[in-house]
RNA sequence: GCUCGGAUGGUGGAAUUGGUAGACACGUUGGACUUAAAAUCCAAUGGGCAGAAACGCCCGUGCGGGUUCAAGUCCCGCUCCGAGUACCA
């Protein structure tokens, strides 16, 4: 009886999915544990042997907790609103909730197909209107927040109202837009009821606000800063220019300080906090105030506010920058400059933000004329417009200290302007002096003979006597555009009256997404949704009404931008705890039963998006008194990702002739993809398959080898369908099984690396299967024994134990592949067929090859699945080595061994340290003692 | 530039707090079985020296130093590779 590993997996996956044996309930007695993978966006091409390779180690672990008495809740779900069901909607006009429909389906019987313990009965997808009705009702619930900063939480807004109603805004300390006007309690109950809703917008958490965004024109929309690599779209690599555009936006900033402090209390991994700490940006400083020795300007506006890191070196300002954007540029440059300096602002305008980056050493700007008050030595310094400052960090503006900073140092070289050292014994001639510590100021009035530290405080202390600064903590952190020009995305539950958005009632939610003939944008330039005709509000009747009906007094406009990728993401681990419920988005219940995530699963890729926006929606919600947790993942872990070995064809310049790889010297050659099911395992090419891939290759010529071969060049790269490098898993499972497909993927190396794809070592861990097999089938038939199991079996089986357990909670699973193919070559080399160690073995392996391990279990005689088995104990004294001789050497010339002898039932170690032929001469014929150790 | 990782045989990778480097697997070579192939099983496999064999010896974890009885592991200084981020004041 062979291991038959298709039928073997087709029975259980049947018998799992028939008595819901991964079933999660929300009250047990036993501890809970709570196993995520990011859940995945169901694109067309299928699953490639990428995707499951997070999903098999967060498998292992959620079948190993279950071992060990754990509740375990381990969902999964799909983030099923996404571009590529668009563009695809826009090509065939086929609606992308079809296409996603049919790309779920593909996924699922994929996933199925490799043996997951998922529970399905709790399944999520974004893009179902039973979910989206949470994503708009959490928008809600945001827009009738504002942040108070003094409680350092959120609070309703209708609270807020109470405060502005009693006493105006002068006590708040709220996160809201910086041109807040204060006002009293008299001057809100002056306000018309518009004007109180257009105030209260500048508080709410998400706002409407015109800002400058990233607009990607090929894509038709706007995308967020982490959508954007190196200044173009992630998706796609479309170009990005930057354009003013009213937007929704999340006040993310509120958080930033909460979200920097509790990476403390996470278990993640060191980089990926670094990644969040870099993007928030925390620095702390100063923001100093400077007037402009302008009588063109008028007062109110004579000031010019910069942020600086270093105000300990202020008095070796001798120049200031403005960003080219600037508003004061204008209204400050005098009449001999202004032609100049509109020259400039107008190139820097003109480059894209891609050049600007790319040509980062050049160095421009002009001088606007103006001169600025220096805040101590009231000298004149002069102000100058540079695209070395960027409008949108800090105010746009920097006081240049060239002795301390090399970017204003080289400035002030390129345009010979004045350098003040005021660093005691420091030489500036070749450049800055960047570094705080160890440095002693000087010439610098009171500050003078002070290091960094008090130096910064002393200043800053007196600026804020003289009204002209104060201590300031700056972040890189934006507010994050939360508007997107798609279709395919969660409607916002808004309506306008009179141009002010209205939120519809929790109870008239979800607010469905329309049907639109097209999927485009507009003539006249909306979103998508301006193409239907069914998108108006009737506020009577609590419909969506047809667009002709709008009257501006019962139907008003719906909002047409829908929200972005990340909205549904942000939530969705809440959500599994109580998929079903159709009162709130989790019951407080079954959340306090679970909690939040405890072990996390998925790509690194999501570092500074969906990880950052999830854990300020938990935060929110908590604030909101909705969760009990403030932090959505305890422990993440980032798989690496699978690459692809992509092979190349060398076609010769100009001609439709292939030349093999070690024939092309140095003639000229455009390598193209050529797909890697047509190249064998010698990277040699299939030429007929390769001819009858593509109509343009049909009459393709080929100057092959010496034995007639064509050899493909190879190269690693990301696994992608363009690449035409996919594997799929399906081809693998029909070969040899899902069991050796999981264990294979951990085998491949450490979890966190990115490593290629490479079926070459498959055998390996496939003949270990068989192995695996053939010891519970001595002579083809089941064949396990109710003897007693011999001393050495046992100690390999509890030497397996001990280390693969030990693998398990560190996720070091390729190393328990290996331990498992040690212990299968041990006990057949002992002849092992007792049930004493088989039937442990079996639960062991169960978390990695579990179809393999239920057939065993079955044939060991159980009636329950195995995954009602408990985990097997590890127990100490099967591992005591009688005898075992470690070398031992000092001086590196005296060589001993030291023989330990351990007796448990005497409660000693017997210790003979022997010397060896050399060292024996050197102690000139004595023999060392022997020791008698008792442990502890 | 900055931040964080990493570098071990022909290949993927093992190696608890510093304690016999190269586990396990692939590949390669040889052998058994077979008419043959596949499958399976057995043996060898870091480099070098020596030898009939056995016992051995030397060198070896990117490079150069250091600490230590002992370094892949710790410290100092480099080189290269990967990831993230970038005129962030």
């Amino acid at each position: 009886m062979s291991y038959d590993f298709n039928r073997i997996e087709e029975d259980w996956q049947k018998y799992w999915a028939e008595n819901q044996t991964f079933r999660a309930e929300n009250d047990s007695d036993k501890p809970k544990y709570y196993v995520l993978d990011m859940f995945p966006y169901p694109s067309g091409a299928g699953l490639h042997v990428g995707h499951p390779l997070g999903y098999i180690a967060s498998d292992i672990y959620a079948r190993y907790k279950r071992h060990k008495g754990y509740n375990v809740l381990h969902p999964q779900g799909y983030d099923s609103f996404g571009l590529p069901a668009e563009q695809y909607a826009i090509q065939t006009g086929q609606h992308p909730a079809l296409t996603t429909e049919q790309n779920i389906k593909r996924y699922r019987e994929q996933l199925d197909q490799i043996g997951f313990s998922f529970d399905w009965s709790r399944e999520v997808r974004t893009s179902d209107p039973q979910y989206y009705k949470w994503t708009q009702w959490i928008f809600i619930q945001l827009f009738n927040s504002w942040y108070d900063r003094n409680r350092g939480a959120a609070r309703p807004v209708s609270e807020l109202e109470e405060i502005f109603a009693a006493e105006g805004s002068y006590g708040v300390n709220a996160a809201c837009d910086e041109d807040v006007v204060p006002f009293t309690a008299v001057g809100w109950s002056g306000f018309s009821p518009e004007e109180k809703q257009e105030q209260l917008l500048k508080y709410r958490l998400t706002y409407l606000a015109e800002t400058e965004v990233n607009w990607c024109p090929q894509l038709g929309t706007v995308l967020a800063n982490d959508e954007i690599i190196n200044g173009v779209s992630e998706r796609g690599g479309y170009p990005v220019i930057r354009k003013k555009m009213t937007q929704w936006s999340m006040r993310i900033s509120a958080y930033a300080e909460r979200l920097l402090q509790d990476l403390d209390k996470i278990d993640w991994t060191e980089s990926l906090k670094e990644s969040q700490r870099n993007w928030i940006g925390k620095s702390v400083g100063a923001s100093v105030k400077f007037r402009v020795q302008s009588s063109e300007v008028n007062e109110k506006e004579r000031w010019i506010e910069v942020f600086t890191t270093r105000p300990d070196t202020i008095y070796g300002v001798t120049f200031m920058t403005l960003a080219p954007e600037h508003d004061l540029v204008q209204k400050i440059t005098t009449p001999e400059h202004r032609e100049e300096v509109e020259a400039y602002v107008q190139t820097t305008a003109k480059r894209s933000e891609r050049e600007r980056m790319a040509d980062v050493k050049s160095i421009s700007g002009v001088f606007t004329g103006a001169y600025a008050e220096h805040p101590f030595t009231k000298e004149s310094i002069p102000i100058w417009i540079g695209d070395y400052v960027l409008a949108g960090y800090g105010t746009g503006a920097v006081m240049a200290v060239p002795c301390g900073d090399q970017r204003d140092y080289d400035f002030a070289k390129h345009f010979d302007l004045h350098i003040r050292n005021i660093f005691e014994n420091v030489d500036i001639s070749e450049e800055a002096c960047t570094g705080k510590e160890g440095t002693v100021i000087a010439n610098s009035g009171s500050l003078s003979g002070l290091q960094y530290k008090e130096a910064m405080n002393k200043a800053i202390l007196e600026l804020e006597k003289m009204g002209q600064g104060k201590g300031k903590t700056n972040y890189r952190l934006r507010d994050a555009v939360f508007s997107r020009q798609r279709y395919w995305g969660e409607p916002f539950p808004v309506y306008y009256v009179n141009g002010l958005p209205q939120m519809i009632e929790k109870e008239h939610l979800p607010l469905r997404l329309p049907e639109v003939e097209k999927y485009l944008p507009t003539e006249t330039g909306e979103p998508p949704l301006g193409n239907a005709s069914h998108w108006a509000w009737n506020v009577q009747t609590k419909e969506v009404v047809s667009n002709a009906a709008i009257d501006h007094k019962t139907v008003f406009p719906l909002e047409l931008n829908t929200m972005p990728g990340w909205a549904g993401s942000s939530w969705y681990l809440f959500r599994y705890m109580d998929t079903g419920n159709e009162e709130e988005f989790v019951s407080p219940e079954a959340q306090q039963y679970w909690e939040n995530v405890d072990l996390y699963i998925g790509g690194s890729e999501h570092a500074t998006g969906h990880l950052l926006y999830s854990r300020f929606w938990t935060k929110f919600l908590k604030d909101r008194e909705y969760l009990t947790v403030d932090e959505p993942f305890k422990k993440l872990i980032n798989q690496g990702m699978i690459l692809g070995t992509s092979a190349f064809v060398y076609r010769l310049e100009g001609e439709n002739k292939f030349i093999s790889k070690n024939l092309i010297g140095d003639q000229a050659v455009q390598p193209i993809h050529a797909d890697v099911s047509l190249v064998n395992a010698s990277d040699e090419l299939d030429i007929e398959g390769f001819k009858n891939w593509r109509p343009e290759f049909s009459e393709a010529e080929f100057i092959t080898e010496a034995e007639g071969e064509y050899v493909v060049g190879r190269e690693v790269e990301k696994m992608s369908k363009s690449k035409y490098n996919v594997v799929n898993p399906d081809e693998i499972c029909a070969n040899y099984g899902a069991d050796t497909l999981r264990m294979y993927e951990m085998f491949l190396g450490p979890l966190e690396q990115a490593k290629p794809w490479n079926t070459a070592g498959i055998t390996g861990v496939h003949n270990f299967l068989k192995k695996m097999w053939k010891l519970y089938h001595p002579g083809g038939e089941f064949g396990v024994t109710e003897e007693k199991a011999s001393v050495d079996s046992l100690k390999t089986l509890h030497k397996t134990i001990k280390k693969v357990t030990e693998d398990v909670e560190n996720f070091s699973f390729n190393t328990s592949v290996s331990t498992f193919m040690i212990c299968v070559n041990e006990l057949a080399a002992q002849k092992c067929d007792q049930r004493e160690v088989l039937e442990p073995l079996a639960v062991l392996i169960a978390p990695y090859a579990p179809h393999i391990a239920e057939e065993l279990w079955k044939k060991l005689g159980h009636e329950e699945s195995i995954t009602t088995a408990t985990y097997p104990v590890f127990e100490e004294k099967y591992l005591v080595e009688s005898t075992k001789e470690y070398p031992i050497s000092f001086n590196g010339k005296m060589r001993f061994t030291m023989e330990l002898s351990l007796d448990l039932s005497r409660e000693e170690v017997e210790v003979a340290v022997l010397a060896n032929e050399k060292t024996r001469q050197q102690l000139g014929g004595r023999e060392p003692k022997k020791v008698i150790v008792v442990p502890g």
